[in-house]
DNA sequence: CTTGACTCTATAGCGACTACAGATTGTTAA
DNA sequence: TTAACAATCTGTAGTCGCTATAGAGTCAAG
């Protein structure tokens, strides 16, 4: 098969798996005389394994990994487990940072119940104090809250 | 003040000080004979809303806004209460996302409690499944858990 | 033989910085 | 005075995981 079914069958723009492809996450297919890349099923699973890895959020190094554990299959999967563990952590405190700056967010919201000049506008005025010192983004390996150009253009 | 101390009174880095005024978040500040950048007493308050607003994970776009309200005193704020009401919709929908993805990775984690050779991984093997219908990153506006140069850069 | 769909490579853009390189300017100690 | 050093300047490239072009080539159907 040539690339649009394997992005078809896997749910994967046409780009997407050229970008794995360049980033070493999938091997250089072969080609046909025209140039064009041919696929067969055994890509189909491992491209599989990678998107599935996204969706649950793991970064390309971590899926790398992964992979490594999956084209050595007499080792160990230990350090499997230990990736994992460590990946359900960063979503927990992403999770914990993300209910504390909610709370923030709507206690700075309690300021303003109805509409006032901007002059008294208690959001305003909270806005230019330094911030709490709880604040978000301290502890180190996750995230913010805005999407990149996916996650912008996924409801197009 | 020089830039440096500027950076130190906000907990800000230089060239995000530097950035910022490229982005028009600041404007242009005078200069010394030597071309060194002075502020003020104003630039630190302004400066200290904008991280403000940034330690509550606003996107810059966002920020914006909020600095033409405060510049503007006379208007009404009512469109200051929309943005927040959205960013809390966000952050809150974001959480919610998190908390989905962290039990996908749970259910995972159960499928290898000791470590076994990688050919007969559980977890491997469910990786190598396309992921369930429920999966994250539909919704838009939200963005995944790994951070950017700046949170991995946070601990060192 | 032409139209159109598909594919190819290469490159730039997103957000919010961070990290240099290489040049100046300013401050302090010998 | 001079030399070392810190601080600042501009400009550019890198981060992550794609996405979106431009411009050229390939291929099947009509």
């Amino acid at each position: 098969m040539k690339i649009g079914e394997l992005a078809r069958v896997t749910g994967t723009p046409v780009e997407t798996i050229r970008y794995y492809e360049r980033e070493g996450l999938l091997a250089d297919p072969p080609r046909t005389e025209g140039n064009f890349r041919i696929y067969d099923e055994s890509h189909v699973e491992r491209l599989s394994f990678v998107r599935h890895c996204r969706s649950l959020d793991m970064a390309l190094d971590e899926v790398r990994i992964l992979l490594r554990f999956k084209d050595a299959p007499a080792e160990n999967c230990g350090d499997v487990n230990t990736l994992l563990d460590a990946h359900i952590g960063h979503v927990a405190a992403r999770i914990r940072e993300l209910l504390a700056l909610e709370q923030q967010l709507t206690s700075l919201r309690e300021r303003c119940h109805e509409a006032r000049d901007a002059a008294h506008c208690g959001i305003l005025n909270e806005l230019s104090q330094p911030p709490r010192q709880g604040a978000t983004n301290e502890g180190g390996h996750v995230h913010g809250v805005h999407g990149g150009a996916r996650a912008r253009n996924a409801g197009k």
